[in-house]
DNA sequence: GGCTTTCGCTACGAGTCGTAGCGTAATGCC
DNA sequence: GGCATTACGCTACGACTCGTAGCGAAAGCC
């Protein structure tokens, strides 16, 4: 969220609920109107409060947004599913659950868009939204190579490029499939991925 | 570009150098001010027209980015490098050379975001930059079929969806790795890549 | 020359932005 | 309880952008 100064312990409270109550409407704009029709002074409305509160918690839309799509990322979790490839089948499909939400879909690509200008955003994104993603890819890749299906990494340089290598793959391609090419990614086309994935196209 | 309908054979033209200096003057503006900043009004003081005139020939600000970003990708070709790795390395560091520059980064995702809602723009997108991509999928696997590195494809549907596959992780992983990640896709990080998707995670 | 369409220019109402100012409400500290 | 401090709701504001309308002039085809 917005970091507020520890420090100060006196005055007023900020109201939690306005926070709430602000993300939701933002997320209920974002299906509505979308990111580019999005208006501050419509989800103060929505959330019942003034502008300026708004304007006092964050510095403007693109901070807002990323806060508020951020939260739908909270859900995801790796299940152990047994193998490597059921793992991941798992992982995967509950990214694309969420990234098919139209508050997802309008959101999170413009705050990207807007990121390419601001090295703050970028770093707001990755910490609130990306971070959380890799961290399942660690604890998949742990898992794999514990049953033996991966071997492991000798030099840590080499392991954090293939951590951020399949990442990028994973993520960039199920955005790639959501948003570009704007079709489901299923049960079947998670499947031919993680197969590809996992063996190549070769086979 | 845009849909002049053939009919109207009579009248004064519309001046072909305006459309090459709007669209110039377009990328210009994405790469000083970014999407969010651009106006039309800037674009058109840019590119030495009236405002007006950039309004009959485009809808809006989408329409007109998409095809100033849409002129960078005329570039792409597919040469033939003797192998199926050397094909994809290639061509796939000719599209990370085109998403690295600034006037692509910051309009091509926007105007992506803005497509999910709206499927007019998405079809515009799809037909000038996507498809341009697909064509260099299918010359490599015919190519590659060819030379005997991969098998020939007995299904037409599973060819079809195959393709898809491949292109949505091939332009997802680039895309990605230099917008989210804000990472090079350089050399180094295609040859990883390449080598992935050929022979997958278990080497 | 006449017809048609585009061009540059100006002007306009509508809408959004982000901020300032004010009185009030809610907390911690003494 | 009183005080300092901060957040809140509200209103109003100048600045900016939007997309369109109307005009006379220009450039092509018959």
């Amino acid at each position: 969220m917005q970091s507020r100064s520890p420090a100060s312990r006196t005055g007023r409270p900020r109201s939690a609920t306005a926070d709430a109550a602000i993300l939701a409407a933002t997320r209920e704009a974002l299906v509505e109107l979308g990111w580019s029709k999005l208006t501050l002074g419509d989800v103060a409305t929505r959330a019942g409060v003034a502008k300026t509160t708004l304007y006092r918690r964050w510095a403007g839309k693109n901070e807002l947004v990323v806060d508020a799509v951020a939260e739908l990322f909270d859900a995801l979790e790796l299940p152990d599913r047994g193998s490597l490839a059921a793992d991941i089948e798992g992982v995967v499909l509950q990214f694309a659950t969420i990234l098919a939400l139209p508050e997802a879909k309008s959101g999170l690509m413009a705050v990207v868009a807007e990121a390419t200008r601001d090295d703050a955003l970028r770093e707001r994104i990755r910490a609130s939204v990306v971070d959380r993603q890799k961290r399942l890819v660690l604890e998949g890749r742990a898992r794999a190579q514990a049953r033996g299906e991966l071997p492991p990494e000798p030099d840590p340089a080499s392991s954090a490029r293939t951590v951020d290598l399949i990442f990028d793959m994973v993520a960039g391609a199920v955005v790639h499939r959501t948003l570009v090419s704007a079709e489901p990614a299923d049960e079947e086309w998670v499947r031919g991925f993680t197969r590809v994935l996992l063996h190549g196209l070769g086979d």
